[in-house]
Formats: structure tokens, sequence, C-alpha cells
DNA sequence: TAAGTAAGCGAGACCGCTGA
DNA sequence: TCAGCGGTCTCGCTTACTTA
């Protein structure tokens, strides 16, 4: 996702950015709902059968690039000391996620992973299906007679500004999720073939001095069970999640990943946007080398200065498989309906009229479950600290006037 | 045969023009 | 100034082709 001055934004349709501030909370829940509908099935075009499918919630990581601060707890819940420095952290600190040596740090390996990490996302649900056909015993072109990998992925930025990707990947059957999926395709299978696809992709690349540079997907690669339970618990006894803490986790990943602290909030234009930029010294050194890279003839074809202010990720923050879900297409076109029903129903009034309600009826309280829950205080946070931040910046303009 | 690459297509984003 | 519209661009998905 990105922010242009002067676009449409997709959620408001006004000419704002391309999502809003006012926007980006109802685009998160648009996402949200997506990710939610091929999880939980139900939704049009999704059968309810997607639940007895084998399904797996994976996050990619990226790669280190040298050493940054953090915060770590021992299993007990204990505080233990950073592994980059030493020290104790809080984990208000501003200092976590930042390398420990800016001097050090390879920001041109970051950035020029982050502006591959779409093509290594393709590269892996390639070799994806050929580990399903490996396993099957099955030629690769003849995978698509048996079942159709499908998935929803979101991209979430860390603190040391590169995305992790959260995915739900399903196998359904070959015309989708209403068709039975193989008995050979279970998720012993879908678990051992995404390991086996992670650890294996890479993409080769150059450094601006020529070096060959190998980018692939960090150690951190983590594969949860999604069993069909709707219990609020995170975990089960095998260490599978359920559907409602999994629709929490996105519906978190979704607010987070629509909101702005991670990078700027519209494209850099000139090296004078860069100096004035109010982030971290972190995320903008990140964001001066995507502009100089973005110079050099050898990376063109990455448009890295087009997106330096995303830190140089280029892909979409949500994107799925074409039968995964429902689309945010078909989703605000449901919006539209329900806004036309409801005014052609207001129409139906004449203007002079005085419409009393007077009969009220108890419906219930609160959100309904978790993921709900979850989607609301992310939002109120999100409030809270735009808030903050322009309280912060309205006191800054007061003292320097 | 496995792995890498390219092409076609669809969805979404961006941008400029026009008119109210 | 803003909304609407349409063309263009970018990215991801899928499939087919090429190469070792």
């Amino acid at each position: 996702m990105s922010h242009a001055e002067g676009a449409v934004c997709v959620a408001c349709g006004n000419r704002r950015e391309s999502v809003c501030p006012t926007c980006a909370d109802r685009y998160a829940a648009d996402a949200f709902h997506l990710i939610r509908a091929g999880l939980a099935g139900g939704s049009k075009g999704i059968p309810t059968s997607v639940t007895d499918k084998p399904r797996a919630f994976v996050t990619l990581t990226a790669p280190s690039f040298g050493a940054v601060h953090n915060v770590r707890t021992s299993r007990r819940g204990r505080s233990m000391p950073c592994t980059g420095c030493g020290q104790y952290h809080h984990p208000a600190n501003p200092i976590i996620g930042t390398p420990v040596d800016p001097h050090t740090y390879d920001y041109v390996g970051a950035v020029l992973w982050q502006a591959h990490a779409g093509q290594l996302w393709a590269r892996f649900t390639q070799r994806l299906r050929r580990e399903l056909a490996k396993a099957a015993g099955i030629r690769v072109r003849e995978v698509g007679e048996y079942l159709r990998l499908s998935y929803g992925k979101v991209a979430e930025y860390q603190r040391r500004g590169l995305v992790h990707f959260h995915a739900v990947i399903r196998l359904d059957g070959p015309d989708g999720p209403a068709d039975p999926t193989p008995g050979w395709a279970t998720l012993d299978v879908l678990d051992a073939a995404i390991r086996a696809a992670a650890a294996s992709v890479t993409i080769t690349t150059h450094r601006p001095d020529g070096q060959a540079l190998d980018l692939a997907w960090g150690e951190q690669v983590d594969i949860r069970r999604v069993n069909p339970t709707t219990v609020q618990r995170v975990e089960g006894p095998d260490g599978s999640i359920s559907e409602a803490a999994l629709a929490g986790y996105v519906a978190k990943y979704a607010t987070k990943g629509t909101g702005k602290s991670e990078a700027a909030d519209r494209p850099i234009r000139s090296q004078e946007d860069i100096d004035y930029l109010d982030v971290s010294d972190h995320h903008r050194r990140i964001i001066q080398t995507a502009w100089d890279l973005g110079s050099l003839d050898n990376y063109a074809d990455l448009n890295l200065r087009r997106w330096a202010h995303m830190l140089g990720f280029r892909g979409h923050f949500l994107t799925k498989s074409r039968r995964y879900s429902v689309t945010f297409g078909q989703l605000r076109a449901a919006r539209r309906t329900w806004r036309l029903a409801t005014n052609l129903a207001a129409a139906e009034l004449d203007p002079n009229d005085v419409l009393v309600i007077n009969d009220w009826r108890f419906d219930g309280v609160g959100y309904t479950n978790e993921a709900e829950r979850e989607l609301a205080a992310a939002i109120a946070t999100r409030i809270r600290q735009h808030r903050a931040l322009k309280h912060r910046k309205d006191n800054d303009h007061a003292q320097a006037a």
C-alpha cells in the first residue's frame, strides 16, 4: 500500500491519498474480513467446507542484515538482556529494532531484500507446488489436476524496517474451495512442503560494486496448523492455532499494516523530502539507501525511488491467490449496495415527516469475538497515537513560533 | 526432470483530464 | 476545489517454455 498526494482514497473515493487516514481503519477492516472469509468460509463463493481442508498459518521473516537492539523474555516471562548490546530495554524504547552499529549494518542488502520480497514470495509459492508434486509422486504440471494452492498473505513491518509475511495457506481441490482436497494432501504434507520450499528459495542479485548477493528468507519460519474450533484459545495442545485466535492476529496485522509509523506517509520526490521526514534515523537511512540505489541504472527495474517511502518494499500490503476469498472490489460493492438500499429506504420517507422509533430491543453488548475486539483495540490505539502525534506537532509549531 | 524464466492475464494503484 | 472517468502502470498469479 502506498500513499500518493492527490490520489483517490480507495475506501472513501475522495481525492486525498490512496488510503486516507480517515479510511485506513475501514481498509484494514476490509482486509481483515477478506482474510477471515477465506479462513472460516461461509462467505459468498467460499463454502464452509474450507474448514475441513489442510490449512496452515505461516510466518516468513527477513534475514538478518546486522545486529539490532531487541527485547527478550525467558520462558518464565522474565526480562533478558538485548542480544546486541547486553543491556535491558523497555518494550516501548524507540531504540528497539535499530542497529547496534549503524555503520556496519547492511542497509544496501536490507533494501535489496525488501525490493525483492514480492519476487521471493512468488518463487516460494512456485517451489511449494513443486514440493507438493514431489510428495505426491506426480509431475509438477499435474498438480493442478489434483489440487489448488490458495492463500491470503499480509505484509507486516517489523520495527527494524523489514517486512514479515504472514499467510494462511490452504490446499483446495482443483476447482477451488468447493472441491474436495485429495486424500494424500494432508497437513503433514503441507507442513513439510512449506518448510522445504521456504528453506530452498533464493534470488541472486548484485550489490552496486558487482558483488553477488543471495536473497532468501530468514531462519525463523513459523508454521502453525489451523484448527476449526472457535475456542478463543491461542494455541492448542499440538501447537495449532484456532480460527478465532488467528482472525485476531490478522486483524492486528491488518491495522498495523495500514499504519504509517514505519514508513513515510507519501512518496519521496526529492532529497529535501528525505531531509525533512519525521521518521527515525534508522528508517531515514533505509529510505536514503533506497533513494541512492534508485539512481543507479543497475536497479532501474526495481523503481526504488518510487518505493523509497515504503522502505523499498514494492509489494501490496495484502495479496491473495485468485480463489482464496472475496476481493476488495466485492466487499466495496457490497458496501455500496448496502448504502444504496439504505438511502432508497430513506427516500421513501417524506422529508417533512418525523420518524419516531419507539420500539427498542436489547440485542447485545460489546464485540462478539476476539478478532473484533482485537481490531477495535488496534484502531483505538492508532487513534490515540495519531492524537498524541498531532498534539506533539502542535506543541512544536507553537514553540517554533 | 528439476529449476529458472517469461508471458498472459487480472486486480489494484496512479495520474491526468474534464466538467460542475 | 472536487468528483468522475479512463488510460496507463505495477504487481502478483498462473501457466508454459527453456535450460542444465
